[in-house]
DNA sequence: TCTTCTATGTGCGCTAGCGTCCAGACAGTC
DNA sequence: GACTGTCTGGACGCTAGCGCACATAGAAGA
């Protein structure tokens, strides 16, 4: 399987190398910060085999995991929007390669491609529901659900059915306690549903997850595939 | 004071009266529905003295307040990503005049206008941020200061020191029980910060309610003034 | 006046998650 | 082979908010 990012690999032929001419591979290691809230945003990357956490802190100690993005996606949206600076942090959560552009050159891009246009804002509009789905998500659902939906979006990302997070990680994602994550994932393992050792988390039985989890993955999903996937 | 929406009147005077020529003046009732997910949006809105909650439901019953619209914004964003199905529900909270549009004119002024673009995108990123904001806010905070700051945004949007809204609604609004509601109402009254009786809610001590409220109602109120207020 | 409806207030037991501290267990390093 | 740091597990009491059921009280209509 080829290294390639799905919007990318979405766009025509054409538009997609007049793209890649412009993309730097890059790898992004684990805990690394590509974008801080208020900071300028001065490139955008478009994960292949990376997997890229977008957190919101407030009261500055408490953070929220509120999206994910991965190779169905980009980093870099509010530039969509003639906004240049970031409102969230963005770390890499899973380490891999990304491309990532400069943001003049991507601006150009956007500036004269109205089918990159097209689809970028159908993907923002993604990422503004997912926005909602986590909001409501977060505050309805126990976090052994929250868990679960957390780990299949990875897994859909990760390219593998082992990906590296410790709890303490998913902790500040899921915005509890890291014993809450602890518990949850004891549970999910002795369902035999992950199996994890300091910090590699195994999906063992995906079904069985996806059926633990809360609708909300499903509900994300189901956006995603119904807005990119028109042409 | 002439009945207007701020965000047309920040317009060049020119554009205003041209959008204007193609608005209808509209009483808005309390409880009635303007948007249901999913749903075509037919006609966006420019709240003048009326206010409209937005609200995502999950799992069929429990559904949570995650944005609201009065004078400062506008009803109908996804048109401006070119999506035109509302991916919310939208419930008049606040009965008044407001100003509504056909999405077909609207449509076509946006694609006539790029000021009017710059204008919409810069309010489309507002609003994204007040979803991440929400995100953590509903999450992290008690039901007082959450009930405070949903009061100030309501007064900032009401005209009026007194507003109606019963426990009930706050309740959905909140995501939480409605005796959660009466409590911290109860303590907030308690305090001679408002002042309600069977769903009429005054504002006593507007400071009082913004000390004893969370940041996030500051942080939310500080990145409009400063995306809107550049020219 | 009587009834009915809507809005608010109270009580009670329950649970998820919190804050905190400590314990074991494995991994890498010197 | 000892040391140190990282990761996971377990225990404790605490509290906000839950679900439920019931009580009052103003409004509104017959």
């Amino acid at each position: 399987m080829p290294i390639t990012n799905r919007l990318l690999t979405a766009l025509p032929d054409k538009l997609n190398q007049c793209l890649l001419a412009d993309c730097e591979p890059i790898y992004l290691t684990f805990n690394q910060i590509l974008a801080e809230p208020g900071e300028r945003i001065r490139h955008v990357y478009f994960p292949t085999e990376s997997v890229i956490s977008l957190v919101t802190s407030i009261d500055s100690h408490a953070s929220l995991g509120v999206g994910m993005v991965g190779d169905e996606g980009m980093l870099g949206i509010p530039l969509i929007l003639v906004v240049d600076s970031s409102p969230l942090r963005a770390m890499v959560q899973g380490s891999g390669q990304a491309l990532s552009m400069k943001t003049v050159a991507f601006q150009r891009h956007l500036e004269e491609n109205a089918v990159l246009q097209r689809v970028l804002r159908n993907y923002l509009y993604v990422l503004k529901n997912q926005l909602m789905q986590a909001a409501a998500c977060t505050h309805f659902h126990r976090v052994e659900m929250r868990l679960a939906r957390w780990l299949l979006m990875t897994h859909d990302r990760a390219h593998s059915d082992t990906f590296h997070v410790t709890h303490e990680f998913l902790a500040t994602m899921l915005g509890v306690r890291r014993v809450g994550v602890t518990k949850a994932a004891y549970s999910l393992q002795k369902h035999k549903l992950i199996q994890y050792s300091r910090g590699d988390i195994t999906v063992i039985n995906r079904d069985g997850l996806e059926a633990v989890s809360c609708d909300c993955y499903a509900a994300d999903t189901a956006i995603y595939t119904r807005m990119m996937s028109k042409h």
